[in-house]
DNA sequence: TTGCTGACCGACG
DNA sequence: CCGTCGGCCAGCA
């Protein structure tokens, strides 16, 4: 088990429930590191690396746009396990995105507090 | 060691 | 509603 960063983000984009998405700078935001929404973005680039399958495509820029799609290998691969989820999109973007996205910030903070969910 | 590069973001004109 | 720019900082040549 190593503390890098890569493997903190890692860590929380793994807890991104089935059928919602979250933003690069959101999780940048919750690690404590705002302003540094690019190295998640670096370290979703070496995601393939894990051993433990990574929920990438759950990952969209802050706009609900699916940035990341040409790291999939075949370039509608994000969108298609996106749509399996019943996470609509449409041009490259999600549909009612604010509607499907999951902060971080809030949601973790939300269990700690209660306890588990 | 230096100097790019990048699956981002917010600010500015 | 565009385009551009600076900050961010871990890898890599």
């Amino acid at each position: 088990m190593d503390h890098s960063f890569f493997q903190s983000v890692y860590s929380v984009v793994r807890l991104i429930p089935y059928g919602r998405v979250t933003s690069y700078g959101a999780i940048a935001e919750y690690l404590g590191t705002r302003g540094s929404a690019r190295m998640v973005g670096w370290a979703m680039n070496a995601c393939h690396t894990q051993a433990e399958n990574v929920p990438a495509h759950r990952v969209v820029n802050r706009n609900g746009m699916l940035t990341g799609k040409r790291h999939f290998g075949a370039p509608g691969t994000m969108e298609q396990l996106l749509k399996s989820e019943g996470i609509d999109v449409k041009d490259d973007q999600v549909v009612d995105f604010e509607k499907h996205f999951w902060n971080p910030l809030i949601e973790l903070r939300m269990m700690s507090l209660r306890g588990t969910q």
